[in-house]
DNA sequence: AATGAATGAGCATTCATTCAT
DNA sequence: GATGAATGAATGCTCATTCAT
């Protein structure tokens, strides 16, 4: 234990070998079952792909089940965190609103389009009904946390006057729904890169809508005219 | 629909035994790829459920896969048709706004939140890599033309000074996106009942979050403190 | 249906090759198991050994357990219904004792040594922990229906002052005993061909030694001298 | 066995660990084969309940197969031991012989029947065909010996006119068939226990007829009329 | 000497699909 | 047109065995 590197996992060096490929394992795993969904996931397949044999996939993991709900919750685990961690950087007093929102909202589309979670997503979605722990664990563990988060932030914004919000839980999941419902659609479910203008202008708007619902007087469009993507002018006033 | 409705079944009487089948083997496989999955779902299942034999299923429909793919696209054809519907009764240019709207979302989430319906969107999310062009047909045949039929609606209702909303389609996605966003994580993904009281109530608050953005001043909410599930009037200072 | 050879399976000419497969199967799992055992014996090779592939044994039998099971019993019932058919020609009022006994004693052993009937006393040894009814269930369709019914002949002979016998069954199983118990060890189990002579010697003494204790005056020794295999002389008195 | 007792166990005190490990692996092993055979017993399981690792079973024992002949002549040889170890309270010139062959016979079915030597005869059918050195082994060294040895009794039995026997070896082997043979059937095969009292039965029934077969006019039922099972005097007439 | 970890080979079972009837 | 029967191809999982430590 002179240098390092084998300071980083703790135990006896030949747990190095050992945790690699477990590492390995799953994420081959979630690279297959994320192309192909858990029924169509052949262990032969992970474990080639993983570069090691079938039977250390069952030593390292037991079944396909638990291999199955090790990855999903770890992965979901994972994006999670980073989720959670774009409300880190939004400013509690900001000075000009709309920027910071629109800021937090790109952040967090892009966790919420990042690869790994629309896989995560899809296979959520695909074994709701085999395995509806998964769904409740992850929903637990993740969206929750992050509306709940974003929910105190939009408190603080009311008391602070900068909105006007009633029921902040209801806010938090109204802007997220005004900046990443169109997404889905927009890339087949994370199955074809999105072009990025068109999410910006996806956030824009929903950012646009969400302060013209909740914001003050004091708020006005980052940049005149811009909002629209279609019909230009004629409407309102 | 004039004359013959039965013509449409088909002419010879004895081809009413080969279609009441047909029907059997796509119900049947409805019910069956939405309770277990695509690859998970077994032909012999599905023969048994539809009470034909096997090669039955092969002689109508080929293929499990054209067999999914027949029973996905019927199914949300249906759905979709529905969906369209609730337009129907929308009146152009309404009385009173607010509750027209809180109808039609209403009965618009009652249309997405149909079991079929679910299940249709969870095998679309399982199969999106295995099925891209589900995907899109589905959303081309459905969310795509009710959206664009809101967005007419709305525009209109804009063009009346009803409304201001400048990008009518992002309106209506952002509609769609208010009232119905939070349900699936609600229901699991469709796979668990409702609570029609809480449906109720994100519809109301995502109808409230539309018209405190798009709204004139001309609309209040219905009842006056029944809107938020916290502090009524005004929050902040 | 003209000539015949259809006629004896009775059903539909189709179940004529149904039925060969069927008889296919068992013969082949059989062999298989009488040279292998239940656990080593593969579906794959019994499959092959019967000239069809691996489903058709699931569709036919279910499952390795229920061919296992069915062979079993199958096999046991027609060695058991050979066993007891030796009886049938046991004289009830025979001349002389002796001969009708040891014609007795050797066709059944011939049963009892038989390929198929050593091979099912094998494999009930086998797996008498993991399928403790199979034991019970061919015991009690064979061996304990055969003793039964050769006590019954005793007790006949006995009643006719042939015999002197008190407890017929234990009798029964007594001649079984002595004219059989021998064989196994010589035959390393029906694993070897037994010399007939020898087996035609065993059956001998052990008739020998039941009339012995069994007999009345007036039976005596078919060939005097000719029972002993070891010591000559010198002993008796 | 004079002077070091504990040398056979080996010199070094080192070794002492070593010799239990093995002694837990035989042991473990012979409970494993006994209760699931050979092909289903898992090295693991057997490791697992000898508390030691897989490989150290290869150290010991080198392979499977190496294990289980092993495991089979071993306890083969105790229980050999044991049952030839009933012959040496065997009076030579007894005062009276039936309660002697009844004694006799009394301990060797409690060795025949005992747990392990039932064990080991199931496993020898069971692996008769893929073994069968080892069916020739352990007969060698067990049942041969003790039927030449009950042989030489009975030859010095009826040398001294205590017995009618010519072939000593056949009456010998008589005499076990006519004491042990239903006793396997009533114990399905040693795996569920015997009545005490059936067996003490089935033993002097068998000494009875052998006594009726082979012994002199100076001997008679030990106690008049508990030999039978049914009517106790004279039968026929 | 003992073990944790890894693996190649094998097995029971299932399934989509086809053919003869 | 409908079906019973059959099958080639996979799949999840287990096991005896070996190697590095």
């Amino acid at each position: 234990m002179s240098v390092g590197e084998k300071e980083e996992t703790g135990g006896r060096p030949a747990d190095r070998g050992r945790l690699d490929k477990r590492r390995a394992i799953v994420e081959a795993a979630l690279r297959v079952f994320a192309q192909v969904g858990y029924a169509q996931a052949s262990l032969d397949v992970i474990a080639a792909e993983a570069g090691v044999s079938k039977p250390t996939i069952y030593n390292h993991l037991g079944s396909k089940e638990k291999l199955f709900r090790y990855v999903l919750t770890e992965t979901a685990a994972r994006s999670n965190a980073k989720t959670l961690d774009v409300l880190t950087d939004f400013p509690t007093d900001p000075d000009r609103l709309r920027p910071a929102l629109e800021d937090l909202a790109a952040k967090l589309v892009d966790c919420y389009c990042d690869e790994q979670s629309e896989a995560v997503r899809r296979l959520l979605y695909a074994e709701a009904v085999r395995f509806p722990d998964l769904f409740d664990a992850v929903r637990a563990s993740g969206p929750n946390q992050f509306t709940e988060a974003l929910a105190g932030r939009l408190a603080r914004l009311a008391n602070a006057g900068h909105l006007r919000v009633e029921d902040p839980v209801r806010a938090a999941n109204q802007f997220i729904a005004l900046v990443y419902d169109e997404l889905p659609g927009m890339s087949a479910l994370g199955t074809r890169p999105l072009d990025p203008a068109e999410v910006a202008e996806v956030v824009r708007a929903g950012v646009d809508t969400f302060l013209r619902a909740f914001g003050t007087h004091k708020e006005a469009p980052d940049a005149p005219g811009a909002a629209a993507s279609g019909a230009s002018g004629g409407v309102s006033g």
